[in-house]
DNA sequence: TTGATAGACGTTATAGTATAACATATCAAT
DNA sequence: ATTGATATGTTATACTATAACGTCTATCAA
């Protein structure tokens, strides 16, 4: 998992951006330079950001529609995800592994971990499948102190 | 859990507001007129409800402050919860019993189930504990098919 | 070469969601 | 009667997201 502490990611930013441009050659689809360049502020922010905050970044040009024209190209390819809890958005720590993500939320300095879900399977999966309801993804945000904040609180 | 059929909840609605004016008595808070009317919406729409659909239901006079006051009492007392994938609210369907609560979302029709969930266990809780973050409670919201929706796209 | 199609992007405008800030009201406790 | 706590009214604004339309470019078939 991809947890709190902090790391120099120089690495993980070139990294994610050379692994988004092989994948998306191989998917057939173009990493433009708008989407990179959203991509390369997700990864070296590396925290969530809100739409606007990124299009603060980008700079005066940019309006709205690129930032979320960007970030939805980058979410459904998974290279992003959006975090449903604050609107906003993050690189993925797993890029191109077929992975089911759930988020670690500190409801004080909104940082923001990726682990690893399995969501549909267990009690939610059961209670699905009697209802006949057929699970797609699952949103999966917990909310709580990060190791940080709950020394500080404390 | 309480699911996709359809049924008669008349009976729903008057248990739900009697059981939420007993609950705020014995928490010694207040169960007032205008958090009634948006609990009585809520129940009585049997739906995931957006804050300025209430307001329409509410009436001409109500301004958006007034709904979204009624909704942050009903939501942190445990009357309703909020659907972070709709920006909605629903009703609680267990009301009075302590509960952390996973919703089956249609993506077609937006029909909310509500049910059980475990997620500070298991792998999910493990993670957390592992990079020392404290989960105070958790969002689950699967995103997929219910049953009638099923039916139809097929 | 032409024309048709598809994908991406620029631009303007607007829709939809939520809260800040300040005024007023009510009521119980001192 | 004053104070303090809680709730509501009201105005304005902030924040989040998308619709709609035009343009550009690359590709491909006729």
């Amino acid at each position: 998992m991809i947890g709190f502490e902090s790391h120099d990611h120089t690495h993980c930013i070139s990294t994610g951006l050379k692994s988004a441009d092989a994948r998306c050659h191989e998917a057939g689809v173009q990493l433009t330079p708008a989407r990179k360049r959203v991509l390369e502020i997700l990864l070296r922010e590396h925290r969530a950001l809100g739409a606007y905050e990124i299009l603060d970044i980008l700079g005066k040009g940019a309006k709205p529609p690129t930032a979320y024209r960007a970030l939805d190209f980058l979410v459904t390819h998974g290279f992003a995800h959006r975090i449903e809890r604050l609107n906003a958005f993050i690189a993925c720590a797993h890029p191109g592994e077929d992975h089911a993500p759930a988020f670690l939320i500190c409801r004080i300095c909104n940082a923001v971990a990726e682990t690893p879900s399995e969501t549909t399977k267990g009690r939610l999966g059961a209670a699905a499948e009697r209802a006949g309801f057929q699970i797609e993804r699952a949103v999966v945000e917990a909310i709580g102190l990060c190791p940080n904040c709950t020394k500080v609180s404390t």
